[in-house]
DNA sequence: GAGTTTGAAACT
DNA sequence: CAGTTTCAAACTC
């Protein structure tokens, strides 16, 4: 039975050792971390560690609705479990009733606990009062099991590194499910499972509390957002409700952002997998991935009616299939590198309202000075008053060119691959909105000193006037952000009436394939330009900043109406300077 | 608590 | 890389 594992087997025991952290090489590893690694195979685990949003200072009220936004855009991946110690799904400790229990132990019985299948020692600690036999993972067998790590990691290099890493699309909203979170981070291999659905904590992924995602090769897997089996798992009536009011409380941002590695994902395609319907693959990914059907035909067809499913109402333009799946109407239609160029938007009208209001202040207190000394030669000043303005202005400009500039970079990120764009820090733009310090940039911006090194006396204007500013930029600023809101309401009509439409037609027509409404390339890809921006070129002298067409696809949308007001030409993409048609 | 089922890990 | 075996957790009774 004892199989032979290149480990000296010493005295059977099991007695507990403290089960504390690891020491891997001279390198301590928390129970918090699996990132076991061992002597010069020590590799950094951080990247994979979820990250959590900024976090930043209580700003005015203005900014409450961008951390909101923020928060979003930002990387939701928390560990599905967070309160866990163990970063593996199947090392997180009990949960039931909500309650955390205490962690888990073991019951190896013949590995010794130096191997993976030990609980304890995949997760990095020794074991501690579990119910082991024949324990080497402890102090005392210190040798063995560090013999028994190298051998593991030359096994598998990320043997030790946690199995559950954000999407590379990374960007779910968190959803209250059953009291619990879901989480929207995916298994790095992804599961096997068979027989289990995916919904038993058997699966991997189910265990983790995520999604089964592109990764896994599990068959007729039910764990897929708008999975029937799984919602009744999750969905509790009170639970249900829960999720679905807060679900339309936050319809308009949450289910817009960052969607893309949400719902039923868009899977690649898996060797001697084919997406299509009509595949030829023998283990056919239709019965192993029911929710696989769902082609990334944006709008491709209609989805079927979801009857007596609360989310339903935001059922997605998906293609007919068996899949149950939905995705938000928004979906798509926001990415989070949006939030962050309406952030920059934000940013800009802020400048320019400090700008006009700075110029306003200066034209009175200039009128006045006028009329005190309407003899004195007031030349000179009104000479340095416009060399300040037009400073100023140009500090301006020179700000929104570096948030124009500076959502270029990002917006490349929200594409496949490991997206950091979750954990990225936020734009300096975004960041002036959500930082107290950016309120004294601002100040100073309106005095028109910044970048001038011209630090005077009278940098900032009187405290009335800055007062004034601040009241008028939140104005603005809410003003603006209410209208995006507006749209984004306005376009989740309009593809729900849309997909409406079209799962009339499909029920009539099904089998045609893609329709192709919105798969059509020449609308597909520029419409979203303006959901957030089109005020500001009408409004400021500065140059509109466009949206980033990545992903967003609101053909759909604009194919449903080609009168909305939403469509807007984009003059330019930020990304390669090319117009978008 | 014993037995069964399940799927990851380990092995071939 | 695929198939098989081993293993321990999850699950059932």
């Amino acid at each position: 039975m004892e199989q032979s594992e290149g480990v000296s087997k010493k005295a059977p025991q099991s007695e507990p050792s403290s089960k504390r952290q690891l020491d891997f090489g001279g390198v301590s590893m928390s129970s918090g971390s699996s990132g076991v690694l061992a002597g010069s195979q020590l590799r950094p685990v951080v990247q994979q560690l979820p990250m959590k949003p900024v976090v930043v200072q209580t700003p005015p009220i203005t900014q409450s609705l961008l951390m909101q936004m923020q928060a979003q855009a930002q990387v939701s991946h928390r560990p599905a479990k967070p309160e866990s110690p163990k970063a593996r799904p199947r090392q997180n400790p009990e949960v039931k009733d909500g309650t955390p229990k205490k962690q888990k132990q073991c019951n190896c019985k013949h590995s010794r606990c130096l191997k993976l299948y030990c609980e304890c020692f995949a997760s990095g600690i020794y074991c501690d009062g579990c119910n082991c036999v024949h324990c080497h993972n402890n102090v005392e067998n210190e040798p063995a099991r560090r013999e028994a790590v190298e051998s593991t990691l030359e096994r598998n290099p990320n043997a030790f590194r946690p199995k559950i890493a954000s999407s590379p699309h990374g960007t779910r909203d968190n959803r209250e499910e059953a009291g619990e979170v879901v989480i929207l981070a995916k298994h790095n291999k992804g599961c096997h499972c068979k027989k289990s659905g995916c919904l038993k904590k058997y699966c991997e992924c189910f265990q983790a509390n995520i999604l089964c995602s592109e990764n896994c090769r599990c068959m007729d897997c039910k764990n897929y957002e708008g999975s029937e089996e799984r919602q009744a798992l999750f969905h509790g009536d009170h639970a249900n409700n829960i999720a679905f009011m807060h679900q339309a409380a936050n319809a308009a941002i949450t289910g817009a952002i960052g969607s893309s590695g949400y719902g039923p994902p868009v899977f690649k395609k898996r060797k001697g997998q084919e997406l299509f319907f009509g595949s030829t693959a023998k283990d056919s990914s239709i019965q192993r991935h029911p929710q696989f059907q769902q082609t990334n035909f944006a709008g491709g067809a209609a989805p079927s009616s979801l009857p007596s499913n609360p989310d339903s109402g935001v059922s997605n333009c998906a293609p007919v299939g068996p899949s149950k799946s939905y995705r938000s109407l928004l979906e798509g239609l926001v990415q989070p590198a949006d939030l962050k160029e309406l952030c920059s938007v934000l940013v800009v009208y802020t400048g320019e309202t400090g700008k006009i209001i700075e110029d306003r202040n200066a034209m009175e207190k200039e009128a006045e000075d006028h009329k005190e000394n309407s003899l004195t030669s007031s030349n000179q000043e009104r000479c340095r008053s416009q060399r300040e303005f037009d400073a100023e202005r140009s500090v301006i400009v020179d700000r929104s060119s570096a948030s124009q500039t500076e959502k270029v970079i990002p917006a490349e990120s929200s594409s496949d691959g490991a997206d950091v764009s979750n954990g990225r820090p936020m734009s300096p733009g975004t960041l002036a909105l959500m930082c107290d310090e950016q309120d004294t940039v601002f100040a100073a911006s309106q005095s028109g000193v910044i970048g001038h090194g011209d630090n005077t006396s009278s940098q900032l204007p009187q405290g009335e006037g800055l007062t004034e500013t601040y009241v008028e930029q939140e104005r603005i600023i809410l003003t603006k952000f209410r209208d995006c809101l507006n749209k984004l309401i306005t376009l989740g009509q309009i593809k729900e009436r849309k997909c409406s439409t079209m799962a009339q037609t499909e029920s009539e027509d099904q089998i045609d394939g893609p329709s192709n409404t919105t798969a059509n390339g020449s609308t597909g890809t520029t419409n979203h330009q303006g959901l957030f921006n089109n005020g500001v070129a009408a409004h400021s002298t500065l140059p509109p900043v466009s949206m980033v067409p990545r992903t967003i696809n609101l053909a759909s949308v604009s194919a449903a109406s080609n009168n909305n007001n939403l469509q807007s030409s984009i003059p330019y993409t930020a990304e390669n300077g090319t117009s978008k048609q």
